[in-house]
DNA sequence: CAAATATTGTGATATATATCACAATTGCAA
DNA sequence: TTGCAATTGTGATATATATCACAATATTTG
């Protein structure tokens, strides 16, 4: 089901994914490994920087900070996703804030030592024209969503965009999330009102869509939620 | 001014436009001349379909229709745009309607003709790269502004979409449009009712930023569209 | 050119969502 | 533990936006 997820929400997708083992030897000769403690900020929108990462293991959020001072979360990432890959192709400034939700291992590559190794081997920009078309995907489906999906629909969708980045299946199909969410999080991505969003998440509880097992929350019935979400 | 438009809505890029010779010319010796009338559709969001389009002449819109029949525009296209490059790179389905707004001239290119001239030459993926790249960060944009943003500056943004798409610049700066737009477009560009996209717009006549010019609308203070749409 | 169709403008009303205001609860630090 | 700060829940109210209902104009089509 948790694939369900990812699936669906066009979500991260490994550039490693199926690489040979020697474009993976290759890229661990050049990295530079980083370490993100809970909380610490690995860039900020507007930065400029010219490298990208890999994330090996942690989890991170990318949040855009509005006209407003809302913060609105894009995504949220976990292992094997490519972080500041936006900047690296177009030149361009950090376009999200990307922080840490937990402690996290990445490898950082720089912008010469990407492209050489993708010169290299080519189906690395085959990868990465997949991921960012996947993400494409995702982004359309939030434009279209904002403006069609009730407040209770997007707060659904915004759990599913966090168990595609956090989430644990466990063998009955239930999904948690282990890490603690606030619901200010929560209201972030889905683009509403916090005080709205605790209502329609005490509404999935009620009804059993979502549980919560010691402060975290757990995904009882997937399918559900995915219909509620319009996915 | 229509550069910052072009810039500013991190618009389309011409995927040729630093190539050399050398390549132009190996895609135009593998290409499918392709023609469109106004208003026929190349393809539908959802259908299979494995190649990609290079717009030479015309302008095109990508559309989505979303679960409740109200119709979404993603974006306007003009010369110089790739289309149908999301399901050429990651296999999946179409992931937008594509209809012409007027007669076009495109260019077809099989995913395996696309592939075999991109391997040869990898500037063609990086710039590939560049165009996706773009692209995330209008819609990441756009998701942004949709919460963010009011109707008012949403119809605003509208303008500034299709400006960058079919908008012609005059020496005195002022910007055209030269070709009839619907209410009903724009208010699915903007993302609301078309009723108060009406209102919207005639405000932006009276207080001059917008003009209208045989039917044609044109933007007379650009930069202050832009500001309203807060870019 | 006339008739048919589609587009536009605009008031009135309904409704979803944001905002405000706090009390209740929880998590964290001393 | 005890207190302090942050998070959460919930009613009441405000507000932006959608929806409804047409008449008034345009634009196509026969």
């Amino acid at each position: 089901m948790l694939n369900n997820f990812k699936q669906q929400m066009h979500g991260s997708e490994d550039i490693f994914k199926s690489a040979p083992w020697s474009v993976r030897r290759a890229f661990r000769s050049v990295a530079i490994p980083v370490e993100l403690r809970a909380r610490e900020v690995l860039f900020h929108a507007e930065d400029t920087g010219d490298g990208c990462y890999y994330l090996r293991a942690g989890n991170v959020k990318a949040s855009v900070i509005a006209r407003d001072g809302q913060e609105r979360l894009l995504a949220v990432l976990g292992p094997g996703a490519l972080l500041g890959e936006l900047a690296l192709v177009d030149d361009g400034p950090r376009s999200a804030t990307i922080s840490a939700l937990r402690p996290c291992q990445l490898l950082h590559l720089t912008k010469s030592a990407f492209f050489r190794l993708a010169d290299a081997n080519p189906m690395i920009y085959r990868q990465a024209l997949r991921l960012l078309a996947h993400r494409l995907r995702g982004t359309n489906d939030t434009v279209v969503a904002q403006s069609t999906v009730t407040v209770a629909g997007r707060v659904a969708r915004a759990f599913a965009s966090f168990a595609e980045g956090l989430g644990e299946e466990e063998p009955n199909g239930r999904i948690t999330l282990p890490h603690r969410i606030s619901q200010t999080d929560i209201a972030g991505m889905a683009g509403v009102a916090r005080e709205n969003a605790s209502r329609a998440i005490n509404d999935l509880l009620r009804h059993g869509v979502l549980g919560r097992v010691g402060g975290f929350y757990t995904i009882e019935r997937p399918a559900e939620l995915l219909d509620l979400a319009e996915i």
